[in-house]
DNA sequence: ATGTAAACGAGACGGTACGTCCAGTCTTCCG
DNA sequence: CGGAAGACTGGACGTACCGTCTCGTTTACAT
């Protein structure tokens, strides 16, 4: 009789519908792109999926427990991209803030980026969840770029890879945040305390 | 060429009330040490400070405005102290990391922290005087540290001393807006980042 | 043949609560009974009842919606009685009178007639129901009284009864919205005039 | 001793100024025919006027004062004009009637009439002061034309002159109050009751 | 001529209520 | 029993006026 296979959960009634939340969270990913953070509403969200407002609360329980797991599931993306792997890592670096650069200047980015962020600060007891969802990846993926770079070129590094990406992060996270820009030679020294400039390459 | 006596200013109508205006900020920055930016209401501030609402909207016309006015003016200090100086940097600026390790551990200034970096992202069209009211300051006391340390030094920093200020200032207040741990660990990195370790004093 | 039973009603969500309904209506007419009908607000309606001011402006729109409501429900009387009948209409008609003249000199029954009719003439779109909900009931005793009159004395009367009640009516409310008093020289002027005094009853 | 010759006014400081006065009551006379008494404001009245709140309220204390003198003094004028002398006095009622018929038809006036209505009723302490300066004329220039009916033809009158002119006054702004149509029977029927139709004049 | 004093326009003040919006909870019916 | 619909209490929003209170500016009389 042991029926083996856990019965996954003690599952009683109407399973839950993933078609409501997929739509909560296609909602939730549209509304977020078309205004802030603070005029991103609970009932906006519930009427724009078709669906009844205790549907959310009785999973997410609040619009940024909604925001991270949107953003967790890829429904909507931190616009900041990945650097590129050309084998050098100052330009890679360079080429992807000056990217970036040209990117928020498109008011729809900008907008976007600060309505994250804003949901992040007002998020309180979620903030850390909000970490893991939006800014761990970006960093991630400096991280592993840095990795590789210090692997190429042992101590050319002025400390560990996943702090200088977690400096590159902050600094740049914090600049977007105040609208200030991203001018070219905040970004070359940006560069130069990360990578040391020029000599790197050279024994 | 007489400069005709600047007109002190064409004042009609009863002129605005000092005593209101300074009512309203004392009332705002005690309602922010004691609750979050979202639950920091334009009614409660009025109430607080015997003030009708009107006269808010029509001074300030938001409530981050009101917060942005209120640091500008020294109501409301961000808790983040200034760095002492007795002439060995790293180590000052790891006494000061240490100190405000402790203390944002108190829930109080924590959550004084997140309220005022919630407000400066919620501020929107704003978010430049945040900037300049908020966090510059914290960046100049920095930046007066690193400029000294530059002149005793010269040659001993990695990168224009304003430049490691703002690269201090972001990693720490964004490791704060995430209510990460500052350990030692993380004070190190930072510290042998922005003041290369040990060696620069020896030729 | 059966008629497809009437769809009872489409009905979804949550049905409306008559317990908010009647509580609405009594704080109203209790409100309109210690003041008038500018002082009468939405705010404090919902107040007294204990219900939301949304609950209001979702089922009536206006305070007059309201005040029509209570009337017509009978949460509120027009206090202005019906003549009694004796078989002598004159003479009930003017011990009618008498009785309303003593009674509208106590401020309270006053100032709510006053208060009802200022709500008629607010009620500006709505001023029909007003009309059927508050005037009409009064007309109409009048017009019975009248009518039996009518045919006990065929010709007696100089007008149709309804129109009769409705000139008295008319007579009265125009009287008591200004706040003039009702002399006993008036009184005998209109029963002279509406009831041909004395003679009617001799061949 | 001599009381004699009354001190014209103790009068100091500047005095009151005409131009003010007028612009005040020709501004609430314009507004009030463009809306309802309740959207008439004291503000309103001061901005179309040029003229400082406070004026407002040194000389007449509240809106309804305004309206009061607007109308004593001619700036408003109560639409419903004046019934012609042809001698005879049915005719000339019927006519007026009828021209009062097709003249409310028109929103403008039938609006302008509430307004003046509830005017009156918001009045409260001041509503005897709007009688005489509203209804008053109205009822003196039907007096005036009973009065003279009754002297060609004595005994011809249901009532004393000056109470029928109240009684057709008053069911008059009572219907208008309700919006109810100033119907053909209706008239008739009024007219029947006032002036005993066809045989008076007849021996 | 020069006070002196009241009325003037302007407009900010503390308030009250407005009508709207949304939060979070609750009730009902449907599948 | 999950979910949509939607009504519920509660409370902040930003606006409109209230009636009062300064301001600086006339404008008249009384020195």
């Amino acid at each position: 009789m042991s029926v083996g296979a856990e019965k996954p959960v003690e599952h009683r009634g109407r399973p839950r519908s993933e078609k409501s939340r997929v739509a909560v969270l296609e909602a939730a990913a549209d509304l977020m792109a078309g205004c802030g953070f603070q005029e991103l509403t609970i009932e906006g969200i519930a009427a724009a999926a078709g669906v009844g407002k205790q549907t959310i609360y009785r999973w997410w329980g609040s619009k940024a427990g909604v925001v991270v797991e949107a953003l967790a599931e890829g429904f909507l993306e931190m616009p900041l991209g990945v650097p590129e792997d050309t084998g050098d890592l100052r330009g890679d670096l360079g080429a992807w803030l000056a990217a970036l650069k040209s990117e928020i200047e498109e008011p729809e980015v900008s907008r976007l980026i600060q309505t994250i962020m804003s949901a992040l600060t007002s998020a309180g007891e979620t903030s850390a969840a909000m970490h893991s969802a939006l800014v761990q990846p970006i960093m991630a993926g400096l991280d592993a770029r840095f990795q590789e770079h210090d692997r190429n070129h042992p101590g050319g590094l002025a400390a560990p890879p996943s702090f200088l990406a977690e400096t590159v992060g902050a600094s740049l996270l914090l600049r977007l945040m105040f609208s200030r820009p991203l001018t070219t030679e905040w970004i070359d020294q940006l560069l130069d305390l990360v990578v040391p400039s020029g000599r790197p390459d050279s024994p």
